[in-house]
DNA sequence: GAAATTGCGACTTAAGTGGTCGTATACTGG
DNA sequence: CCAGTATACGACCACTTAAGTCGCAATTTC
């Protein structure tokens, strides 16, 4: 399968919203939970996590809501999907600390961890700006540059 | 999260193993299952949709089990984890043919769909071949640049 | 002080994954 | 030709995770 959460999608959602509404400094969950038509309440604690880790700068009361901490070029997919689902690894053994506990060859862990590697740089090259439409052929050929940059430097 | 699935890795290891004992034409799957230590009717059940799509020849009876059924280094592990997985989709809304059902601009989807394809042709990128231990530098550097060059012609 | 909004934890429900069981089928060797 | 070994396959259960809800406290604005 190897999908993203609803929640990861909803907070790169949110985020491009953010993106696309430099103008208002800032929105609350509610807003875009009803400009998309996803739960409020699930989309406000995605949007919670992603103040916490200071991806968002969040303002309570009246007239309050979040706005993007730093330029929309300057978050990555990665650090969404991370602050949300928490670390990725793409072997299902391999979880924090504890290696593929009875089982003493689970060879095929380490070669696939240099796959999760590959996955987290792609990921890693994708930021918010990149979200938003403005798909032109430079800025594509720009990113898959920087991608095999960092492809060759692993 | 973004994982594989255990059965996945089931597959990913005994196909590896298969590639490293080319002596031995076909083995069982509680043979493997043993040799792992991992629920042995469940391996069976993976190798079955193995064979199934043309990865693994199967030969019932004594003496009977799995064997490649192509060279090991034209096994991809994207053809295994599809094979057992179904079709990987990173975002969790486009299942199918079916899109976003109630939200007319799951904006992130395009631009996420992208992500998806470079994941892909990572995962085409590695083949059973290499997930065997012959980790020279070498492999590794043609693999890199097969990866690169995907990448550019994406 | 009332309304709006974030912050946060507990809870419920739905879905997916991991694993087992039973049975039918196919092949091998004595 | 019979017994043993193995694949093939569907149904089923248990467990975990994800999705979504509820309730309440804290904060800010008007």
């Amino acid at each position: 399968m190897l999908r993203l959460t609803k929640k990861a999608d909803y907070g790169l959602m949110a985020l491009k919203y953010l993106a696309e509404h430099p103008e208002t400094p800032s929105v609350s969950a509610k807003d875009i939970a009803d400009t998309y038509g996803i739960p409020a309440q699930l989309l406000a604690k995605v949007l919670q996590r992603l103040a916490k880790v200071g991806l968002l700068k969040s303002h309570a009361g009246m007239n309050g809501g979040y706005g993007l901490s730093k330029s929309a070029s300057a978050i990555t997919a990665f650090e969404v999907i991370h602050a949300i689902d928490g670390p990725l690894f793409i072997t299902s053994c391999v979880k924090g600390a504890k290696s593929c506990d009875l089982e003493p060859n689970c060879t095929v862990k380490e070669p696939l961890a240099r796959v999760n590697e590959s996955i987290a740089e792609v990921l890693k090259s994708i930021t918010v700006y990149d979200l938003v439409d403005h798909e032109t052929a430079s800025s594509r050929a720009a990113q898959l540059r920087q991608l095999v940059t960092l492809q060759l430097t692993m």
